[in-house]
DNA sequence: CTAATTGCAAACGCTTTGCAGGTCC
DNA sequence: GGACCTGCAAAGCGTTTGCAATTAG
């Protein structure tokens, strides 16, 4: 009757996995979060943070990215949007915004007629340090 | 100029892997190229494929990607540089350059002064026929 | 000949899944 | 009470690595 587009049973274990994606300002991997919770006091299981991340980032309420160690990475969708620009040799991260790129992809967005679009954007090089 | 900057020998394998990577237009995953080979009568090892597209990604003769199953995907560098637009319910995909994207990238790495800045831009949404 | 390279199979890290028990409404 | 949720441990998947045999220069 209701339609529930996610079933999402507000438990003690997804409140907590909630919580420790609001404290966290950036990207976080399914481990690094179950590290937190533990960290916190809040005993959950590894394959639950799994399952319950999957269930929120089919339901909208986090973004996805894959890490290089073929990790995925979650944070929470209000986030402060932002990319990074890694150093392909000492792995020093800056963190860039790109009004331009924002702009650029919603116009490709309806240019194309493609809804709720969101992107993924990494910048890679060699910073001064290693140069 | 024609300095080998990664002391790579030329085998038999390495060829017939950068020519796998020569005629695939898009992006191809290490099992990809394997099953090409071998499809092509080329007889490689699977580790041979995984150990030659780390050394060239690192030697930057060719473009690593994440794919969304936590495998890398690699292109060679020479390809017509584009991005995608991936509808995030039936998978079409759309090829989309921007040239707006390129030249922020470069300001952005200037900026921050690192050299060698290549970026992976991906576009998700969902697309017309699937709304 | 010497050092780089290959192939195989075992090892690895991240993620998913089967199942028995617990929890929410 | 019934459906959903959880935890554990085992399985799955892509990738990496150790080691002996092979090949390029």
């Amino acid at each position: 009757m209701t339609d529930n587009p996610t079933s999402l049973r507000p438990t003690r274990q997804r409140r907590a996995i909630t919580e420790a994606l609001a404290d966290a300002a950036d990207f976080q991997s399914a481990q690094d979060i179950h590290d937190a919770l533990r960290h916190a006091g809040d005993k959950v299981g590894l394959a639950t943070v799994y399952r319950t991340l999957q269930a929120m980032a089919e339901a909208g309420e986090v973004d996805v990215l894959q890490g290089t160690g073929g990790e995925s990475v979650y944070r929470r969708c209000s986030t402060h949007h932002h990319h990074h620009l890694v150093c392909r040799s000492c792995g020093r991260t800056v963190e860039v915004t790109g009004p331009a790129v924002e702009t650029w992809a919603d116009a490709v967005a309806r240019e194309h007629d493609f809804a709720e679009v969101s992107h993924s954007l990494e910048l890679f090089g060699i910073c001064a340090d290693c140069r």
